[in-house]
RNA sequence: GGCUGGGUAGCUCAGCCGGUUAGAGCACGGCACUCAUAAUGCCGGGGUCGCGGGUUCGAGUCCCGCCCCAGCUACCA
């Protein structure tokens, strides 16, 4: 059994979980899963980011002290990712006294590993006040703040610590010449070994001005105690997860899941990072893309709203992972509609595998009482099994984690099993004692299609999952049977109940 | 502006190193069936493969030019 530690970028605690959150939630919980069930000791961690300046305004505007806000946000999430299944062993926080002492410590290292890595640098950038922070020129609107454009904005100075990323850029060149599987998908590589091409320049490790978050360990030479500033507090909560009480997470990861916009601070700086602590590097990141509503897209800065716990309510917490992970590429961008989210609901779920279900357990009630008879294995199973060593393919992290090509090769399986049905013709088999072995065959072949469904789709909809395996009659649960047990598997004797219908069709409401 | 990737049926997309009548799913139309959630199966209509040149016996598939779209172009967590 080997380990198998994934994460999630830690949300930022300045606002409530969105749909762009569930998405990366939904997707890593679903890898999680399947390496569950590839037989994998998996610990899959997220949290959040709780420190910076964004949060500590927002707080100061709600009346709060700043970690009474953060736990507020973070219940919010916690409630959302148990609403939606979210299997994760840990939830981390950087405002945590662990998260605070584990930073620390691994400045601390990092002096000690690479002594010359951090070093005191002035700074003069344009500082709003208004905003109370520094403003890039991108930022900048005819030279003010784009969001206090009657205040004129001041060159200010400060020293800080800064961290000397620009003696990385060989080393991260050579780790992804070395390593062509560290950063998927390919598309988002070549990105950074382009960014990697043009040079990289140092980055500022402190920040005086911030007061929420982590002391820097050391004062810079005026004696002032700085604030380290976010590559150093965020990025190493997947390091300093491990410094929780109760932690299993072991060190380095396996994968961290991210979104595209951040790749660059994973791949880059947290890699460089770890490269001067003399620590290992996880082995792979996953950047997936975005969901865009209405052609817009979502982000923190949302102008875009949907309702999370709407889209959920609508048909269910399995059906709108689902809907998620077949529609949406996880290697790139696509867009939510309510009217694909019904169409994809009820073709493949109510008509595809629920009717399937039900169909057949219906006819091993009225034709077996019930018990699934012995059948030799089919052209079906053959033709299942090529289909299911595609879905592991997408899924082991061999080629990244198309979850949507696993999808899509397991949906191609009930397809196969209603054809099946069509071109067995049961009801006529049953016709005659005659038929009787063939109707046999045929029956068992069908529910060994529906359980390998039930323990191949665990991972997405483990609820739904559950319910279909106990509809079978399958031992123990669907989440706790292996896909290597799955494609061997005998179902002689299990007895099945027809029971409600796994995916009723959606009320013919109109839609908002 | 630069770099990268795209523009193929109403929609979402496959089409690898060029080769018979350009494919799938969804949607749409017709037929069949009745085990099933008025579900399923079969058949069918539908595309000047972004535009214009070129190479070739032959080009969505290679080359050149143009138009359009997306991503990246670092201190926002």
């Amino acid at each position: 059994m080997s380990s198998f530690f994934i994460t999630c970028a830690i949300d930022y605690a300045n606002g409530d979980p969105h749909l762009g959150h569930a998405l990366e939630k939904i997707g890593a919980d679903a890898i999680a899963r399947a390496h569950r069930q590839l037989g994998d000791d998996v610990w899959f961690l997220i949290g959040m980011d709780e420190h910076g300046q964004k949060v500590a305004q927002t707080a100061e505007a709600a009346g709060v002290a700043p970690q009474q806000f953060v736990d507020g946000v973070a219940e919010r999430f916690t409630a959302m990712w148990a609403t939606l299944g979210i299997s994760h062993d840990q939830f981390m926080r950087t405002s945590h006294a662990a998260h605070h002492a584990a930073v620390t410590a691994l400045l601390e290292r990092i002096f000690a590993e690479t002594p010359d890595a951090f070093y005191e640098r002035s700074y003069t950038g344009e500082y709003c006040v208004g905003c109370e922070s520094f403003k890039q020129a991108a930022d900048l609107h005819e030279g003010r703040c784009a969001l206090h454009p009657t205040r004129t904005l001041e060159a200010v100075t400060e020293r800080n610590w800064f961290f000397r990323l620009s003696a990385y850029t060989e080393r991260l060149k050579a780790h992804f010449a070395a390593h062509p599987e560290f950063l998927q998908p390919a598309h988002r590589r070549n990105e950074i070994l382009s960014l990697l091409e043009q040079g990289l320049e140092d980055i500022s490790a402190s920040r005086a001005r911030i007061a929420w978050g982590v002391p820097f360990p050391r004062p810079i030479s005026t004696g002032e105690t700085q604030t380290t500033y976010v590559w150093f507090d965020a990025l190493p909560n997947y390091w300093t997860a491990q410094f929780f009480p109760g932690s299993r997470a072991p060190w380095p990861a396996s994968v961290h899941v991210v979104g595209k916009d951040i790749t660059r601070f994973h791949t880059v700086i947290w890699p460089a990072m770890l490269m001067a602590a003399g620590l290992p590097l996880p082995a792979q990141v996953w950047a997936h893309g975005f969901i865009t509503l209405g052609g817009e897209r979502f982000s923190k800065s949302a102008g875009v709203k949907l309702e999370l716990s709407e889209a959920i309510a609508r048909l269910g917490p399995d059906a709108f992972r689902y809907y998620l992970l077949r529609d949406i590429p996880f290697d790139g961008d696509g867009a939510f509609s309510w009217e694909r989210f019904e169409a994809v609901y009820t073709a493949e779920l109510a008509n595809g595998l629920g009717n399937l279900a039900s169909r057949t357990t219906a006819m091993v009630e009225k034709y077996c009482d019930g018990v699934v008879p012995a059948g030799a294995r089919t052209a079906e199973d053959a033709a299942d099994l090529a289909d299911y060593a595609e879905a592991r393919a997408a899924l082991d992290g061999s080629n990244g984690y198309p979850l949507h090509e696993a999808l899509a090769a397991i949906v191609r399986t009930i397809g196969r099993a209603n054809q099946a049905i069509q071109d067995a013709k049961p009801w006529v088999l049953a016709k005659d004692p005659a038929n009787r072995p063939e109707l046999e065959r045929v029956l068992a072949s069908l529910v060994r299609q529906l359980a390998r469904q039930a323990v191949y789709l665990a991972p997405f909809m483990p609820g739904k999952a559950e319910a279909l395996w106990t509809a079978l009659g399958g031992p123990g649960t669907a989440a706790a049977t292996a896909f290597a047990t799955a494609d061997a598997l005998d179902c002689t004797g299990w007895r099945v109940t027809k029971g409600e219908g796994l995916f009723p069709r959606p009320e013919p409401t109109t839609a908002p």
